[in-house]
DNA sequence: TATTGTTATACTCTATAACTATA
DNA sequence: TATAGTTATAGAGTATAACAATA
């Protein structure tokens, strides 16, 4: 039977490399992490709400919102109102939103993923789990 | 053997996961994160340098410069010229700062430290052996 | 010269409150 | 009334650049 350990030497450990990491990937990426995630979404899913995006990503709405003029200022993405419903607009990538994710990928293969993927199959696996046990104990 | 996982999906999952946490952590504390983790080092290792601080925490010495101030605003630590040394400044607790950080700790344990303490022996271990990869993947 | 710390500034990220428009 | 989204505002958290003081 595996001792349990002391969770709040544990607790401190989890903040502390969670907040190293988080560090690392926004010095890794070429543009803000919260876009990214927007970007990656919209190309694994397709065009979705705004609220739909926030609920996605687990912040406010007013947050999304944000984020996504910041993203349209830019080009990476276009509001559309939904056809079926005149409350919502709906969130495209544009092209020049995919070009930049996939430079983006590119970039990021030589971090993340790659380093990933250095890991062993045991190794991803722990993290994928560990994952799991992260997501709940934020759901709580 | 275990099998390989596809690695761009396990960085999407650990970007919206760590990002998810952070938040939960964020709401669940009474002060700043950045805050907390100063008081909960200052507390189990003693007074210390600012540089010794932001080397810990892996934040340049003008962020914690930042944090400190504010800090020192609040009264929660006090920063003490170095004897030893005139260009170095020890940061220590002050009383106040310690009942702060006990009041948190004793918040917490409504929430993360008894998570943590849920869960079994070996999920304990499976997130300290991911703690230790996420780690490696942000030194590299 | 090298090290420690600070000031000035800016950007990312998120939140709450109050609002408008549509259903 | 309820839902979708926005605007306004604020605060946390961090970074880079330029600087002063001390070793």
């Amino acid at each position: 039977m595996a001792k349990t350990l002391d969770t709040t030497l544990l607790a401190s450990r989890l903040r502390l490399v969670v907040g190293h990491f988080v560090r690392r990937m926004r010095a890794e990426h070429r543009f803000p992490l919260a876009q990214g995630a927007v970007l990656g979404r919209l190309d694994r899913e397709g065009a979705q709400s705004i609220g739909s995006l926030a609920a996605a990503e687990r912040v406010r709405p007013q947050s999304m919102t944000q984020t996504l003029t910041d993203m349209e200022g830019d080009g990476l993405v276009k509001r559309c109102p939904d056809p079926s419903d005149g409350r919502r607009t709906l969130i495209e990538l544009t092209p020049h939103g995919l070009e930049t994710l996939e430079a983006d990928r590119r970039h990021r293969e030589g971090w993340l993923a790659e380093s990933l993927a250095d890991l062993s199959g045991a190794e991803q696996r722990t993290l994928a789990d560990a994952l799991e046990l992260l997501e709940r104990l934020s759901e709580k």
